[in-house]
DNA sequence: TAGGTTTGCGACTATGAGGCGATAACCGCT
DNA sequence: AGCGGTTATCGCCTCATAGTCGCAAACCTA
């Protein structure tokens, strides 16, 4: 979440095939490493794994042609980022707005749309929105980061019940002092788990109106 | 679903490693196919794979130890066959309840235990039930799949109405002529759409009580 | 025709999502 | 100090749907 926009981390390719293309961080697979392993060697390569919050894997892509020259079969995996931790990148990577992307190389714009897919049904379910939100936030901020995540508006009131209820957050004891305008001073909360979490309740988040 | 029981389709293995010991049917990736079509093919071999009424991919599993002499890594698929029929199989091959597995090679086991619960979720929120039911039954089969795959009770009543509300189930018009003990005979339905779909509606199939 | 059996259906309850307005708690300005 | 403006929070209401219960429907056998 980069500016109240979701976003992904590209990197810009620089050899054929796919020259000035962008593609997804990744590589091959060693020789004695597990698939999550690998990823997170290559994503090393990129940025601070450490601040990596969550990570799972999405389908595994084998369509002989996906790239032009060899037979690459391919695991996409969703990794995901604390909004406002800003990691420093490599001159040839760069964020980019999932709802703009630019030309992706292979068939790396499934993965990505998978990606954004799973993403939007967890945070209805699960308590994935930790991996997603900075340690401490109002419901206005979180607010924002659901907004933008599920690509539609939601009640700031109905979020706050849905998450006390299924007792994903608590508050930190904390207060935000309110802006120039004025207004209450709002409530900081943190998720309780910071670990992926089911909810026995499947019920969507909606839109308004 | 054999007898009211979920099962699945396992192959005795022959050969080391792990000779003696039971596996999910699959093989080795062909260098011209997707894996959709290699586990097609494979599946070829066993049974008749246009009884196959769903399909789709779960998840890779890549642990370097998994094979203890060669590195393999395998993606899980899950397939469904409706209840009633009754393909042949190789001599090798049987069918063995989910809930009472015998040995498992390689790390199949988590295959078979990541299959059920994929299963599961998706009888909440999908359709799926039409891979699994045969092309035409009563309520009362179809609670006994719902109730054989869930590993729980359900009500009748509410899974007439919630699958009918979804628009998942039409009459055939038919009926069913009771059986010895009398009882008002049973409207034959079938699912409407013979393709996944998937609910807007999340909400799980909880047991009764 | 009486009694038993199974299915279907309507009425009721429980639960949680979503909407709306009142209130709380702050600001800046007069 | 008082007042209008602003933002957050909370309680109450409505609505949709899951789940329960019991009765009526429609068949059987004796």
């Amino acid at each position: 979440m980069r500016s109240g926009k979701l976003e992904v981390l590209l990197w810009e390719r620089a050899l054929k095939p796919f020259a000035g293309s962008w593609a997804l961080p990744g590589g091959l697979l060693g020789e004695d490493e597990t698939l999550e392993e690998s990823i997170r060697r290559h994503l090393a390569a990129k940025v601070d794994v450490r601040g990596l919050s969550h990570l799972e894997q999405l389908e595994t892509l084998s369509a002989p042609g996906r790239h032009p020259e060899t037979r690459i079969v391919a695991t996409a995996y969703l990794g995901l980022v604390p909004a406002g931790s800003d990691p420093s990148i490599p001159e040839d990577t760069a964020w980019h707005p999932v709802d703009d992307l630019p030309e992706l190389a292979f068939d790396h714009l499934a993965a990505v749309l998978a990606a954004r897919e799973r993403l939007r049904a967890k945070l209805s379910y699960t308590n994935i929105g930790f991996a997603l939100a900075p340690p401490a936030f109002t419901i206005a901020e979180l607010r924002g980061l659901y907004r933008a995540a599920l690509g539609h508006d939601l009640s700031a009131t109905n979020l706050q019940r849905i998450l006390l209820r299924r007792a994903l957050l608590e508050p930190t004891g904390e207060q935000r002092p309110p802006g120039r305008a004025g207004g209450r001073p709002a409530t900081v909360y943190r998720f309780r788990n910071p670990r992926l979490e089911v909810t026995d309740q499947f019920a969507v988040l909606r839109p308004p109106g």
